[in-house]
Parts: C-alpha cells; structure tokens; sequence
DNA sequence: CGTTGGCAGTCGAGTCTAGTGAGTGCCAGT
DNA sequence: ACTGGCACTCACTAGACTCGACTGCCAACG
C-alpha cells in the first residue's frame, strides 16, 4: 500500500482501488472458499461504490490475471497472482495475544536436545496454525568432531561414536571379523580420537597404513564414518501435523499427492531451501516447481544462530490460507526459536 | 477349512458352503470394492448350485453376522466377523516370487545402523503391499550402559554421550552455569563412565556428595540420564506410506482421522503391541479399541532376535484388503528382518 | 469521463420425475 | 433340499425444470 505508481498498467503495482477489492476478494474468499461476487465487495469495502464499478474494475483486475472465474456467471477467485499481490502488500501484523502466550509458554517450558524441540516445535506450530509444519535442522557439515570413541559391542562388533561442535552425536558399526582384543579396541578408540578431534567431515585424515589389529580397526571406523558422511551431513526434517492436509484440500487426489511429496524428505528440504530468505517468506501455487504443490501455499521463516542460518521452519496449506496470521505466527516462532538456541548454545 | 464342526450354528465354525461363500463374498469385494450378489457367487464358486440356493445361505450367514447388506436391493458385503472368519480360515499362502526376490534383495543390500535398517523397511512395506506401514523397535529397557563420556562443548555446556549394550547411543545436554575446568570435566566423564558401566537406566546408582565442581557434574550428568530414562526407553516408531491412507478410504474425514492417530506415536505403539503376537496376527475393525479405525485392519507381525521379541512390524489398511498376500509379505519381511539382526547382532 | 442503475443472459446447483437394473425374498414345483 | 420363477425394493441415472447469484453491456447522469 506504501509504494504505488501512476500508470496501473502492467504488472507493477495497482491503484488503490483496484488494490482494495482485490484485497477484499481475498479475504473474502479465504473465509468462505466461495468465489466472491461484485456485490459482496461492494458491501464489505468502504470505497462508496456501486456493484457496476467494482465490476469493471474486476473485469480489468482478470484481465491482468489477478482474478479469474470458475465460470462465466460466479463471482471471482484469486488466482495464484492475485494472492502474491496480497501477500506482498499486507502490512506485518502482531500474533494475537493467546498464541503469543501460547508460544512464550511453550519456549519457557521446553526442554531436552535440539532435536526434541525441534520436534515439538513442528507440533506447536501445526497447532496453532492448522497446518501442516516443517521443521529443518541444518546439516552440520562444517561442524568439527569434539570426540570419537570406539566401544565395544561384542567379539565382532564396535561402534564408533562421534560428538560435533554442533552437539550431534552420530554412531557408526565397525564390523570386525578377526576379532580384536579388549586392549587393542581401547587403543584403536585412542588413536580414532587424536586422530579425529578437530577435523571435519569434509576434512581428509591420514589413517595408519599397518597391517595389525589396531590399524585396522582405526582404518575401518574411520571409513565407515566417512562413507556415512553425505548422509550423516544431511538435515533433519520433522513434520508435524500431517493429517491437516485432509482438512486443507478436498479433492482425495490431492491430499494423496501432497502426502506423497511430505514423504520425501530430500523434496521437502529443498523446497523449503528454495524459498528460505532472510525474511519470512512464501511461495504461493505454482511459484515452488511442484507440480503437485499446485494448490498449496508455503510459508518460510528462518532460523538462525549468531546471524547464521541453521534451519528453518514451514507451514504448508492451500493458497486459500490466512497468510497474516500463518506468517505472524511463523515470524513469532522463528523469532523464539532463535532466541532460546541463543540463549543456550548446543543445547 | 481344516477344522470343521458338525453344528453350524452358534459361531463356531460354518459349513463347508457357507465357507465357501463367505470366501467368495470376501475376496470378490475385496477385489471390486461393491457389494456382492448371489449370482456372482454362484458364477465363480464351484459349487454348482443356483443363486437362489445361495440366496438361502447368504441369508443365515447374515442371520448369523457374518455378511451385511447396505440397503435392501442390494448384495452382501462382509462384516468384520465375515472378515474374521476369513483371515482364520485363511491357508497361509507364500509370499509372489517378484516380491520374495524384492525382499531379499533389500536385505542383501542394506546397511547401516539398525534405525535406518528399520526405516528403510517401513519404506519397502508400504511399496510392497500399498498400504501404511509401522515398524517399530522395542525399548532398551534391559539393555545395561556400556560406556559413558561427557564431552566439553564450550564453557558452560557439555553433553553426556551413552552407549547401550544393544547398540542404541543417546545424548544428555548438561548446563554447568559455574564453568568447571577442563581436567574436572575430564575427571567426571572418567567417574561416570566407572559409575555407570554395567548399570540400567532402572538401577539406583550412587552419586557423590561432595560439593566440588566434579561431584556436580557428575550429579548433574546422572541425572539428565535418568531423568529421560522414562523417554529414551521409549520404542522407536518408523512410518512409512502414510499417502497411501488417502488412497485406501473415501471419505475425507476418515483419511483425516486415520492420519490423526498415525501422528500419535504413542498410540500407534500400543495399537501394534496389543495386537502383537508370537505369529502374525490381525486386528479387523472394531477388534482394536480404537474407534477412529474401524473401518482399518491392522497386520502385525514380531521381530525376533535369539528367541526374544525386539520389535514388531505393522501394516495398516482398509479392512477390504488383500490379507493372504498383506499376511504373508509381513511375515516375509519379519522372518527377513529377524535373520538379519540375528545375523549381525547389535548392526 | 467515470459512475451508476437497469436489464437481459449465463450457468451451477437443487428438485422432481420417471426409468433402469441389479439384487432380493418368497414360493410352488421337482 | 434344491431350483426356477416372479413380484418387489431401491440405489442410481438422466432429463427437465426452477431458482438464484452473477455477469456483461448499455444508456443515462453528474
């Protein structure tokens, strides 16, 4: 609404009469998933205008794909335009007072390793906003190794546990056919950490060339946490509230598609990595590549830690999505969230 | 079939024709998802009777609620008892040659730590059979500590890092607002790994009193553990295929339903561990307590290793469902999966 | 020239009325 | 005990019709 032009032709910004119905056709429509007729704008707006007015205005707001009609005699629907035209013109609301406390409550009370609360922070989003939540841990692939330790499971079995800066701890099995001994195991756990302490998964570690127990043992878990790398670098994703893609669409098919695409994980990380800015943002139908996205909305916010991004958070519904409130609440939580890891780091 | 009784009434077992057709009615709704004539059974048994005939039995087994009519004028279609009396009587049927060679085939190739063995197999079960699928891997309650580390992760945070005799590795956040000195970390990683080695997250262990920055931590540290004892016991719970829910009902609000319980982790453990048994064994219906599953059944079969039940896989569908092909991939994928850490213990 | 009221036209949604056909229950005959 | 025949039921479908919410267009007005 601040930055207007002149000319309203083109796809740059609309008068503010335009502005408004299309603004009251959108929030109509979200209410009532009806298509909104001239009249109803007429009535709900304050511009003092008669239904023919808005009607030609409706006519140009089609034309320049704003708007589009189910069928000839209905009212309007926002097209994908039309909602991006919204979204980018909506000025910033606060969250309202009994999700703020909700929100606040839930970060005082919160407890437990990174990975819990992002999990629970992926529930209370899909909690208060009705839709489905992502949640993205960044992958921790600059994070230095702390401590390796090889402990033994059996006669054949080790496992090697690693501790990152980033407070992860990962496991690999180190199978050992030959059998090592207790004290060559504790020994090759005593090299592993020397060895690795400092470094990173990228980082290239020289490892022993001799032919005994100890050497081998290290070379084998050195390799299996290696080999595990691209996965073990990846992100974490949790996805709460699954089941409200059945509220949010109609059509079965829908629902299965958009199921399908939350279970892939890879897809749903780069997605919301596509859309992740430094702000809250949103991508709206077609916008994201996803074809079986279509019907959906994407709201983003970032998470960050000492001004660095290290995950994110998303909510999915259909375009026809309340986008003051989702965004409010997704900034208010993004907001919480990096304030409580930064409040506690590692944690 | 194998066992039969003389008196058909009551309900024990049925005669042989009404078994007969209340097999046919099963496995032709179960393949055209309507209800089923008399004239359809009659055309597709090999009993070489009339549809009238049938007609008479259809009309006991409805007496006697093995079939049900959605209205008046049209055919059967079985109830829960019908598909009861089916599932018993069902003779076990070995699992397709191309989905035997996909199992093996997955077994042979799969790697890594026994949770991604067990997500990756949620994935293989809902590709196999279409439908939902839980795995789930039993809690470590009895598994005793075999080795504890706290590592320093920066000032005033360090993270004590457990490993498990059955290979499960968990970490414990530990604040120290006061700051101990590296060698005093060093010193209580070194008193809790003697402390707790050996130990299960239901033993009462003797903490230090002092008052030192040492016995603190040390306090501090055992106590993070077991105050999450009651969490990290906890099974792990592996969905997979949850689109495939969208798939298997119509209506929209028992898709939202279904969903709504799969995202209760809780609840699902308990479904699968109620219905969980040394075979493979089956929930129809109402069976199960839970009311928004009616109209699902449940599949489960155990997980064994060295005679003892570690977990259980699930497979969740429509009760309409193919259960001799569904019954025999669970327990083709469980006799696998059992091999397979039988095999390799602790991996 | 922008705005307005009026008006004919369009089209989806709902209702009503057969007509169709799959399937049943019953019964008399073998 | 089984069968063929038969009247009956009832969901489903198609067509006709009305209703009503809109639109698009146009002539008139300030």
């Amino acid at each position: 609404m601040a930055r207007r032009q002149k000319s309203p032709v083109a796809s740059g910004d609309l008068d503010a009469r335009k502005a408004t119905i299309l603004h009251a056709v959108v929030t109509e429509h979200v209410d009532t998933a009806q298509p909104v007729g001239s009249s109803a704008v007429a009535a709900t707006t304050d511009l003092d205008v008669s239904p023919a007015t808005v009607r030609a205005e409706m006519v140009a707001l089609e034309r320049e794909g704003y708007l589009a009609q189910p069928h000839t005699s209905a009212g309007r629907v926002p097209t994908d335009k039309g909602y991006r035209y919204f979204v980018d013109h909506l000025e910033r609301g606060a969250v309202g007072a009994v999700q703020q406390h909700q929100v606040r409550d839930f970060f005082a009370h919160v407890r437990g390793e990174m990975e819990d609360v992002l999990e629970q922070t992926s529930k209370l989003l899909s909690q208060l906003t009705s839709h489905t939540s992502v949640v993205v841990g960044a992958g921790h692939s600059r994070a230095s190794i702390l401590s390796a330790q090889l402990v033994n499971l059996d006669a054949h079995h080790h496992l090697l546990v690693t501790v990152f800066s980033d407070g992860t701890v990962t496991k690999h099995s180190v199978m050992d056919a030959a059998g090592a001994g207790a004290a060559d195991v504790a020994e090759a756990s005593r090299q592993l950490n020397a060895l690795l302490i400092g470094t990173t998964l990228s980082s290239r570690i020289q490892v022993p060339s001799r032919a005994d127990d100890v050497a081998r043992l290290v070379r084998e878990a050195a390799s299996a946490l290696h080999e595990a790398a691209p996965t073990i670098e990846g992100e974490q994703v949790y996805i709460g509230g699954s089941s409200r893609v059945a509220e949010s669409f109609d059509g079965v098919e829908t629902v299965r598609a958009v199921l399908s695409i939350l279970e892939q994980e890879l897809v749903v990380v780069s997605l919301i990595e596509d859309i992740l800015d430094a702000d809250v943002s949103v991508a709206i139908g077609s916008e994201h590549g996803l074809e079986p996205l279509s019907a959906c909305a994407v709201i983003v916010a970032p998470v960050t830690l000492e001004g660095e991004t290290v995950g994110a958070l998303g909510l999915l519904g259909p375009t026809r999505m309340r986008y003051r409130e989702v965004m409010a609440t997704a900034q208010a939580v993004s907001d919480e969230l990096t304030r409580h890891f930064g409040g506690e780091p590692g944690a």
